[in-house]
DNA sequence: GTAAACTATAGAGTGTACTCTAAGGCAAGC
DNA sequence: GCTTGCCTTAGAGTACACTCTATAGTTTAC
């Protein structure tokens, strides 16, 4: 397929997947050139782009991924720091996801706050009170 | 407290803390002036820098995080704006979490195919194989 | 066969969030 | 009182990830 319809099947712009080609996010397995220089992209490129697309919402460099999504026989990495970087990131994401939870404490205490404020403003006055209370003791 | 003494508190760095007050992230419930024009941080300072980490970890820029951490008096956004807002940021955490979960799934495949690489090449290819087919029927 | 719509390239420009430099003032220890 | 180190400012510089412009070639539809 050509640029505009992989762009189209995956969200990003073309100018997007260049950018990435540039970056050297792809290889053979993602793209050729036919005769008039046109790029034709596989559908293993969709895979690839909804990866990066994974791996970069995790907070993931280009660069990063570059080294990471190479073809193992081509990787500068060995096997063993792979499997290193791969734990890493699991325990990153499995962090993240902690970290998750208690923004959706600090959003549903803002949610009551917020609500209170509106429909009884004593209890927002107690809710704040008590957080500065809780804030105190560290 | 003095600004290196936050710094150090907060893991960010004094340009970055500086940096902050430019955008309007603070306000005098913050930082005060010493008469010496030195900076004077109260612990309100650090709960804070400890929000704005928070928020910009689930994606929130700068200019949105100052709109939304505005004291409810002085806020350009009504009540019912703001709850509409934390709604919003609610579902988008929780889509978060679910596409973390779907990362742990794609981590944890790459573990046990880069550990099989190396113990037990069979199973890589097969594992391939049917990572491939997987993805055959989209 | 020609205009519109797509493709290509190199390289410039943008937005975000820092990060630092330069030049000067203030504070603490010797 | 002087050095060292922290504080101040304005503004320059950096890193990252795009995003677009200019220019030119190719394909498609009429």
């Amino acid at each position: 397929m050509k640029i505009q319809e992989l762009a189209e099947k995956t969200g990003f712009t073309a100018y997007t997947i260049r950018f990435y080609e540039k970056e050297g996010l792809f290889d053979s397995r993602h793209v050729r050139r036919e005769d008039n220089n046109y790029r034709n992209y596989s559908d293993e490129a969709i895979e690839r782009l909804r990866l990066i697309k994974k791996f970069q919402s995790m907070g993931c460099s280009l660069v990063e991924l570059k080294d990471v999504l190479q073809d193992v026989n081509e990787s500068k990495r060995t096997n063993e720091q792979m499997i290193e970087w791969i734990q890493h990131k699991i325990s990153e994401v499995e962090q993240k996801k902690d970290e998750y939870d208690q923004i959706l404490g600090t959003l549903n205490w803002m949610l009551t706050y917020r609500t209170a404020l509106m429909n009884d403003p004593q209890k927002a006055d107690a809710m704040l009170a008590a957080f500065k209370h809780s804030n105190a003791g560290h």
